[in-house]
DNA sequence: CGGACCATTGAAGCCTATCAAGACTTGTGG
DNA sequence: CCACAAGTCTTGATAGGCTTCAATGGTCCG
């Protein structure tokens, strides 16, 4: 079994309850793998016979149209689980945002691990529906919120992922008001459904509003954090309890 | 068993492989309920304890903020599946669009299931991801497409159900280009992140450019199949073969 | 037949996209 | 370590698409 850990995130941004996902055992002793910025871990098209977990870095799922249109579907921390799907080929792209590590199994060693354990199956089956959960969040932010609010969305999710990350359970804790943003502003746009010039405009406008202060283009410091969760509309995400959501 | 209906759909807008989702036999001899349209099958917030099998007409699943604002997130046809979570509470609304009979169980009643046949488990696993896959469509459209392409791959979306449901194989059945569209332009617009006016005109801009003909509010006729999945991207949907995508 | 509801259409406004320029970061090489 | 270059981010001006507001027209049901 891997460390203390409890993250399954997976794919979506998903956000945490404390099961283990003790499915993830399969990856012990696995191959790893190191990916620069850029890289590319899965290809969209290509034949689907692996599957991957996340150590170190950060990692981006995303879907590109013949046109050039691209759809970020989620971004990937430590512990997470990527590469499955219904067919035998990966329909989305993954790429690394930051250096990563990421480790290997051939699909086929989980779906043994899976059948001969109903536990890990089960765990590996609530996975999956989680991160259902966290696309019908993304879904309703698109289809519903306006550009500010999506950031705000932005920002919350990763402030709980990176809270969910350093094993924090004290919501309130200062020290997670500080805040990452190693993608690109194109990054986080083409998850949002933005344009980069609309992300930097609405960043500036949590700013003036005193929600946020930027420090630099890659970091940000939440000011008021209820300010920010009446904004985003936290009471309706999919997951209770998640992102601090008043019941 | 029942009969030798193939589809799963479930939830999203799954249009469909021949695989029979053997897991459904749960549903055999359950307990039928007829729904009028706008009856409340299930309700955002409430307990999870049931889940259900359309056995006649349509349903619609969604996801409405406090404030009003709805996302609508799929359509449910005949032989679809839906209610489970990853929580004990449901975290969407299902409601009937048309006059409907569903069929239900405990949710127990399809773990123990699942848990006894692994052929039964690996179906229903394999329908979940399907789920995504769909919804990864609709991210897409969301995100990334403008209200007459969104309105395109809805239609196509619809005439891929009708086939299925219909049991015709041939895609190029003439009759699959009569199309119903039973739900209201509120609950199109609220599926494609839209305003009612934006899909009226929406739809007499494809009638105008030739694409479909309209009859009355609640049928479509489809003029220029090629043309529409030109407009839609068919290409770039998830799952292949699905809306004869080219390859 | 009348009334309520839904759909369509028009006009105006707002939000986001687009186009464009300038500021800042970042990484590299001298 | 500094300087430069390339890329990224920010900011401004303008344009476009979707929304909002409002009124008309159509459809369904009592």
């Amino acid at each position: 079994m891997r460390g203390g850990r409890t993250g399954v995130h997976a794919w979506a941004m998903y956000t945490g309850d404390a099961a283990v996902d003790v499915f993830l055992d399969v990856f012990d002793g696995a191959p790893e793998r190191q990916l620069a910025p850029g890289d590319i871990l899965i290809h969209a098209g290509g034949s689907a016979t692996d599957v991957f977990n996340i150590r170190k870095g950060m990692l981006m799922v995303s879907r590109v149209g013949r046109d050039g249109r691209r759809q970020v579907l989620s971004f990937l921390l430590p512990d997470n689980f990527v590469g499955l799907t219904a067919s035998d080929r990966y329909y989305f792209t993954v790429e690394a945002v930051t250096p990563s590590i990421v480790v290997s199994r051939p699909r086929t060693a989980l779906d043994t691990r899976l059948a001969a354990d109903p536990a890990a199956d089960h765990a590996f089956v609530n996975m999956v529906f989680r991160v259902l959960e966290n696309l019908v969040d993304l879904t309703y932010s698109l289809g519903q919120r306006t550009a500010r609010e999506r950031l705000a969305v932005f920002i919350l999710y990763l402030r709980d992922r990176h809270r969910l990350d350093g094993g924090v359970i004290d919501d309130t804790e200062p020290a997670l008001n500080r805040l990452d943003l190693p993608m690109s502003r194109e990054d986080i746009a083409d998850f949002l459904g933005l344009k980069k010039e609309t992300v930097s405009r609405s960043f500036r406008q949590l700013e003036q509003h005193g929600l946020i202060e930027r420090h630099g283009s890659h970091a940000v410091c939440i000011r008021d954090l209820s300010a920010l969760r009446e904004l985003a509309g936290v009471r309706d995400f999919a997951s209770a309890l998640r992102l601090g959501r008043p019941r």
